[in-house]
RNA sequence: GGAGAGUUGGCAGAGUGGUAAUGCAACGGACUCGAAAUCCGUCGAACCGGUUCAUACCGGCGCGCAGGUUCAAAUCCUGUACUCUCCUCCA
């Protein structure tokens, strides 16, 4: 959530960068026009109740004194009528100003790549040697497949498309990079959290996924009950400060978590339809942070290292681009996204994103801390993740596979893989004999 | 799932229709070489609107939340969330 004060000051400053993320200045132009007619409102309600609590404090006395007070009586009424006709109204431009601004993205933070789209993202970071194979390499869900360790023809049959069974060393490659993963961060201060996987509407709206986005997300209606299965565990992680003040001298605070995520995917049919890279569920490690506005940028530079952390340790190659002012999520202020390279398909994939959304969460989510002068200030709030899980495996698999279909563990992985270094057919499933 | 109790300021805690007692804490001052104790004073979150460069001041709102009744609601009515206790069930 934006501040309307500050939208007030310089208008054409929030229209201009608002528009680089394409929202239309008619829907600020619109938004100017509901604050002003809810301020004046607001002024003329405050006034009729100023004075009928004058009046009725007059009543009151008189009453003590068994005076008569039916002439302010009746006048009062009539101010109440009037008083709850113009609170009627106000309710009314009230709500309307309110989800205006819910929908309202981030501010684009100053110095990001302006541009519509993907297009205008920029690299400013390469890192690793892509790596060259003797023959043709394969794509991640063939290897997974011929080794048994992937099975998306059960998923399907089981829950529909965009499901998988890891099998055998696939589900305990899995548990491996995810465990890597949470001691890596824990060794970098971050707290080790397990969240709710189901949040309530609050909760959404908190981290800035609702109103805006529900046909992205599963809910689960139980009776009166209506829960949401969490896109991310940034939706939980950042809420769990939720109309909190936190203490100033726990700042900055790390969490990190390891919890699935459940899209639906809604508008992404025919793209990759095939492997690990977009699943309706997929577990992912996630790192937020709560911080001081001064530390937030700095802190951003320092979690995107901690993403990049886990990739250089496995030995994959990556780059990490700024997004565009088109590109950022709604509610992202400035994101780093690491993507990681993928040699059948011969590009770079995204694998983490890292961002600093500023106070716009914490306003949303009421997430407080006392500066030096004991003035509550908003936090600011930063999510990144570290790292798709899903999507590790796959790289793992792409880029250490062997010409005879083989997979050679990241040396890393291999204390979390029980001492295994190779995937191969002999041990890929145990329960084949 | 059933029954009961509770939710008031940073904390404790009164308040059954007349506009939030009191105590602690905090802040300022006096006393003191300084501190403690004591005394005097200030302060009732956050939020919103207005005046102001700002400090500040005025007003609204404010007793878990949302509605309702009333000239007036912490107080009465309805709904609802959460916490606690007991019973029931359960990995």
């Amino acid at each position: 959530m934006l501040d309307i004060k500050k939208m007030r000051q310089d208008p054409d400053y929030f229209k201009k960068r608002l528009a680089q993320r394409g929202t239309d200045p008619v829907d600020l132009n619109k938004i100017f026009q509901l604050d002003d007619k809810r301020r004046e409102l607001i002024k003329d309600t405050e006034e009729l109740k100023a004075k009928r609590n004058e009046v009725s404090k007059q009543i009151g006395a008189a009453k003590r004194n068994k005076e008569s007070a039916d002439d302010a009586i009746a006048e009062m009424q009539a101010v109440g009528d009037e008083i709850s006709n113009i609170d009627k109204e106000l309710g009314k431009i009230n709500h309307e100003f309110q989800v205006r601004m819910a929908h309202l993205p981030n501010m684009p933070h100053e110095g990001i790549p302006v541009g519509p789209d993907e297009d205008s993202n920029e690299e400013f970071k390469k890192v690793g040697t892509i790596p060259t194979f003797s023959f043709e390499p394969k794509a991640h869900w063939d290897i997974a497949e011929d080794l048994g360790i992937l099975d998306f023809e059960r998923g399907a049959k089981v829950s529909g498309a965009r499901f998988v069974y890891y099998v055998g060393l696939g589900a305990q490659l899995e548990r491996a990079v995810y465990n890597f993963m949470l001691d890596e961060h824990m060794a970098e201060g971050y707290t080790e959290i397990l969240p709710p996987y189901l949040v309530n509407d609050k909760t959404m709206y908190g981290t800035g996924q609702f109103p805006k986005f529900k046909e992205d997300v599963y809910q689960i209606n139980n009776e009166d009950q209506e829960l949401t299965l969490i896109p991310t565990a940034e939706v939980p992680l950042t809420n769990f400060f939720a109309d909190e003040v936190i203490p100033s001298e726990d700042l900055p605070v790390y969490v990190t978590a390891l919890t699935p995520s459940f899209r639906s995917e809604a508008g992404s049919a025919g793209r990759d339809t095939r492997g690990l890279i977009r699943m309706h569920q997929f577990n992912k490690v996630e790192m937020v942070k709560f911080a001081k506005p001064a530390d937030s940028y700095m802190e951003l530079e320092k979690m995107t290292a901690n993403a990049e952390s886990i990739l250089q340790k496995l030995g994959l190659a990556y780059h990490v681009i700024k997004l565009s002012t088109g590109d950022m999520g709604f509610s992202a202020a400035e994101t780093n996204d690491v993507e990681v390279w993928m040699p059948e398909q011969n590009i770079y994939r995204e694998i983490s994103s890292c961002s600093n959304t500023q106070d716009f969460q914490a306003r949303r989510a009421h997430i407080q801390y006392r500066d030096e002068n004991g003035k509550l200030q908003y936090v600011h709030t930063l999510n990144g993740s570290g790292l798709a899980v899903g999507r590790t495996v796959a790289a793992i698999l792409e880029n250490c596979q062997n010409e005879d279909g083989t997979v050679t563990i990241p040396e890393v992985l291999v204390p979390y893989f029980h001492g295994i270094t190779k995937i191969t057919k002999e041990n890929a499933v145990p329960f084949k004999k």
